[in-house]
DNA sequence: GACTAGTCTGCAAACGCTTTCAGCCCGGCC
DNA sequence: GGCCGGGCTGAAAGCGTTTGCAGACTAGTC
């Protein structure tokens, strides 16, 4: 590999100048640089570069598990946007440990320009490392419990909750499930207590023994569903992510329920094959893309342009997919008929 | 931020005393520069340590499309078996493009130690950029046209597509279609080549109308179904994998196929939900967390250990998942009865 | 021709660390 | 007491860039 020394020695002029032709500055010898370039193969070598800087041009990003098709998806959002901007993307998963958490924090930490984080579910408390400086932070789909004055781009969970709550109630139901996540987590505690309010809009009140707490995880949703099929099932469940809600319906396959006539399945998130599955499953859905896409463009604005603006909180809208998970009780006091319809969304 | 040097000024050594400490050796004043560590809350440097050591500790990860299931999971193997060895991943989506591909080796090479990389589909020639030092580079589910000198972890095309052809043919299928993947691509030929051997072992032959070559996208799967579909559809269609194998079979609901009644399905890869869509798919499956892990592992190896082993080649088994989506002709002339089995396996 | 303004150039320092080298100190041995 | 060897130490060079500074050269003006 070349070093800018050599290309200068090459071309008969300094280094000086050879990296101020670089940078685009006008210089006498620059052809004979140009060449010197070329037959060398000579390119930068971008460590240097940063030390030199301090600029890094690499992002870090912290999820709790690529695999999750939401997670994928963000990635994917902020990836676009990263590369537009000639960013890299340095990837971490957590696993929802506070542990790797912190090891990913640590390992990233000098080594990236800004970080775009999803706390992990065991954390709620903010990860020590983040008082040193980072560089810009984004929070992405959760927050800690202490507000950090750092941009965050969110979803309305419950709002999103809610309607879904508020739809289930509309098409008859009384006697409902919830299987949610964890109460520590901001979306595990919002989607729950979006729900239950909007239930309660409705005058409709949860039993106890009906509300499973789980951990977000396929095994919890499969688990929570089994809870709730064990006794008196309820007419409808509202299950708080996908994981969870592909955990919950193979329960339910198991289980021999028919959906949507035993029982109304409604899952915040979306699913990859929602609408392959027998019946398509209605869900509340988000732009998952787009929230990586928008994470990266506020830290592209901060790394670049001012970067003292006041936090911002993006909460992105979510909308009701309706598809065929869900239709008026079969055994309940259904208030009016209702045919879900297929494949179309309402806001 | 502090330095080694302030540190060393604070404890009263000079810089390459404490970098001695930092890196383990033993010293006079061992106390006295811990503690200005601690109190200064210092942390070495990354990017001037890998200024000279040469050595960043990361490893550079170029796959298609981070939202394809497949490779996410195999970007979890990835990760968790750097975070063992204490890389960090820097991540790259080439969205199957040779451009974007080139884009992406740029950008990397220079900051990593290592390379994974699964080529963009429209690039069956070796890119310029790998011609350049790019430390060990591990080839991940692709090769290119030329074979390069490199570790490479595959999984078994040839074999797992004939078994997919032996097994419809055991059950009795005649006539048979098949959606490809692009023919330049390793997977793409040698899925197609090795479902035709198989069939070919079987007496089998199939029509030229019923080959259909996608794109291994959504899209390409969808457009192959319907083109099956339109005029004598087959009795069994083999599909080459994850994402074409939804688009196909979001034709089959559209036009009301049923599975396994109409026609028999299977595929190549995994399918997230494949278990709980009605009728659960009967799948080519593979380990590609696993891949994933093995493909670090080896990078590992050669970062680590010695490097001048010669290139290994890995080829992975598929299993074939046997589900409900496969059944005996129902018009056709079945030389037996046979039925598919739910959620257990076969090798 | 002498001056000024402007452009380009090279030197050298700096970024923060590691590592070689020579020197120091100490103890042990003859 | 003199010598030797081992263990620590600090000075300094170097990794490959960028950049402030001062000097050199060009061109333009009177």
């Amino acid at each position: 590999m070349s070093t800018l020394a050599d290309v200068a020695r090459l071309a008969q002029v300094s280094p000086a100048t050879v990296s101020r032709f670089l940078s685009g500055r006008k210089i006498r010898a620059a052809e004979a640089v140009q060449q010197a370039i070329d037959t060398l193969g000579y390119s930068p070598n971008a460590i240097a570069q940063s030390l030199k800087s301090g600029r890094t041009g690499n992002i870090g990003v912290i999820v709790p598990d690529i695999s999750n098709p939401y997670f994928a998806s963000v990635v994917k959002g902020i990836d676009v946007v990263s590369r537009e901007r000639a960013y890299n993307l340095l990837l971490c998963n957590t696993d929802d440990s506070a542990r790797r958490q912190d090891q990913a924090l640590e390992a990233l930490i000098g080594v990236v320009d800004a970080l775009i984080l999803t706390p992990a579910i065991d954390s709620d408390v903010v990860p020590a490392a983040l008082a040193r400086d980072t560089g810009p932070l984004v929070l992405l789909d959760r927050e800690f419990a202490e507000r950090l004055p750092c941009d965050t781009v969110l979803v309305d969970n419950v709002g999103g909750a809610r309607q879904a709550a508020t739809y289930l109630a509309q098409i008859g139901h009384r006697d409902l499930g919830i299987i949610s996540g964890p109460l520590t987590s901001t979306p595990g505690r919002l989607r729950h207590d979006g729900f239950l309010q909007g239930l309660r809009e409705s005058g409709i009140t949860v039993a106890e023994e009906k509300i499973y707490i789980g951990d977000f995880r396929e095994m919890g949703g499969y688990v929570g569903m089994k809870h709730l099929l064990a006794e008196e099932p309820p007419t409808a469940v509202f299950v708080a992510n996908n994981l969870m809600a592909m955990g919950a319906l193979r329960a339910c396959k198991e289980s021999g329920v028919r959906i949507p006539h035993d029982l109304s399945f409604i899952s915040f998130d979306d699913l990859e094959l929602a609408n392959l599955l027998e019946p398509a499953i209605t869900t509340v859905s988000r732009q998952s893309t787009h929230e990586g896409a928008l994470a990266m463009s506020l830290l592209a604005q901060r790394l670049e342009g001012q970067s003292s603006q006041p936090p911002r909180r993006c909460v992105l809208e979510t909308r009701l997919s309706l598809r065929d998970s869900c239709a008026a009780p079969s055994r309940g006091l259904a208030s009016g008929s209702w045919v879900a319809r297929s494949g179309s969304t309402a806001s």
